[in-house]
DNA sequence: AATGAATGAGCTTTCATTCAT
DNA sequence: CATGAATGAAAGCTCATTCAT
């Protein structure tokens, strides 16, 4: 009965990515990780220290790379931004095409990071990842300008309802479907849609 | 001495939607409900069998409410779509105001309803809202058709991620606004994003 | 089988008391205080926060009055000592004296406070008590003296043995006998042969 | 690779020593040892079934030493007491001796047997040796008089306080001395306070 | 002999729910 | 009707011990 350390900490955590997909951090529980995992309670506690370190050992991964990638973004924002016609859908899709990479790579992680922390240390990622967005939208808005004026409360909501939205509605196409192809494309047509609007999009 | 019955029950219920609208169904405590309601813990168990019970006392009116609404959409629709230009907008806009005409006189509970029911048997809401506005654009998209064919699975899957999105837009909304005037501006501009994209959207 | 409040109170302490008596902090168990307080494991957590708050609850008010009682004797000391004939036996006397009074009153828990703290944030109580002993018998011992001189290493172990030693005799005193009078009288005895020593304690 | 038998069970007492030396038997830790020794955790119950046994083998040989002394001292006591002058500092430096020697062979052993056993079957040995000496005690006390009579329950308690003080005197030395010199010069002080009083001792 | 993964009972603590009063 | 003490199952975690290899 005794299996390999390899084999049980992929089934640990492939257990706890089912887990942690269905369940909140903190309504996760060990023992049915282990009982998923034909494991015991007690022999998780071998593999990783505690449930934080479980959930970190699938999360954390996404996460710096998500961080970082929109730091870039930022980056390549901030250097090459000229308000011209198209840069906003550019930038937008520089966004995505991120996420999409992410995603082929680490797609149920990224959900939960984004959907089921709550509760962990990770729990403001989503919305540390609006706020991000938010930054970049605002520079984007006040580039476009010749008074250096601050945004109205209205734009600030409106930049924040934005950004709240992409990021669900990337979220939710995450969430919904496996497939990595299907993902893009859903992805690029939901930007398209942000973009054009529906009348535009018409035949779907 | 004793608190009339029912004022007993409005209380709880107010210190029920307090609790709700901060927590998951499956992180409140019954003990901060009852606390806050300034009744004994045993005693809430004469007003609402359960946890569940209390909760769908809450939740249950707006729940039954959203799903009438949107069916008597898709009836509408049923009977008038032409097809016409600008039959998309008017449709969706008639799902929005109906979750307007909701939120004016139940912001919290459909808050709730959407995005705190995980754990409790409304937990499906959100997809099920989801799924039956996705036979609802299904219906348009096929209407406008000479055969009466089947739609292919990316259109499928195109249409559920439209309603999706739209339906995570709007609780995004719901979530971080309390104001119902801020609430009705952004989805209204939600939207109009939605049918003619950024691009004519501009200035923000 | 409901009993009152303060019954359920009374035999949680004296079960804890029981169950600290015969283990260390550490190792006493909340499940056997409760089984032999004939009340339920949850149910402690009703009058008690948690194993330490419980601990605390009988450890802390004797905590208190010794810590007082010997400041209060070394305040005295400073004040009165003249390096006279009996000095030394009176303050002694004066510590062991306000032990007793404090016995009177909380013997068993003087005796976890000293013997089974620790793991808990008393667990220094012994040896900083018998730190504070010693420091008032570096005291006396440089006080006599014309050179206002440090004390040699072996005059400092010696002072420490000295401490330690008064302090587990008493201990050992409060561990063995319950009755108030006892104690009394072999606490004094003690002191006697430490004062006297042997040779003339004789008939016993 | 493999270590020779002998050399594992060595370093597997070794490493028990030092964690005994730190920590109760209910607190010791086998992995911690095991780790310490260089050796597995399974591997050690092929030397040692468990704990208990461990434990054992480390204290056994000296509680059995400690024991034959005392009751060495015990018959040549009975066999050469004359109430002489002199006599129960003798017998006192007897059992000190003792357990002197003791110390130069097994310090920490008798260290851990008498201040780390608690929880394990020799939890009571040190009141043991207390009995042991109070026998000791009384048969002096008796064998003094003429009239063959019962000791009076004061008398008992004295002795039991006397006893019950120099064994937990010389644990403490024990306790807080590692170097041989220092703790065979505190016992003999020790000795000699209890002996003729603090008053006599007067420098320190 | 040795390994170290696995076991399972134990720990403290929390909480929805019940029930004697 | 109301009370709030009591229940008991569940949580995360630890550790002496066992056992397949």
């Amino acid at each position: 009965m005794q299996t390999l350390k390899e084999d049980v900490r992929q089934s640990i955590l492939r257990a706890a990515l089912n887990e942690f997909k269905t369940h909140d951090y903190m309504d996760a529980s060990m023992r049915r990780i282990s009982a998923a995992a034909g494991v015991t309670t007690g022999n998780i506690y071998r593999y990783y220290k505690n449930k934080e370190e479980l959930f970190e050992a699938l999360v954390r991964p996404v996460y710096e790379k998500l961080i970082e990638y929109v730091l870039d973004v930022k980056k390549e924002l901030d250097r090459s931004y000229t308000g011209g016609e198209n840069d906003g859908l550019k930038y937008l899709n520089m966004v995505e095409d991120t996420i999409i990479d992410l995603f082929d790579a680490y797609s149920a992680e990224l959900t939960i990071l984004l959907n089921r922390s709550a509760g962990s240390k990770y729990g403001q990622v989503k919305s540390d990842l609006v706020a991000l967005i938010v930054t970049i939208l605002e520079d984007v808005f006040t580039s476009g300008r010749e008074d250096g004026d601050k945004l109205t409360t209205l734009q600030r909501q409106s930049a924040q309802m934005l950004a709240g939205t992409v990021v669900e509605g990337v979220c939710l196409i995450l969430r919904e479907y496996e497939d990595g192809e299907t993902v893009k494309r859903l992805v690029n047509e939901f930007i398209f849609l942000y973009h054009k609007g529906l009348e535009h999009q018409c035949k779907l």
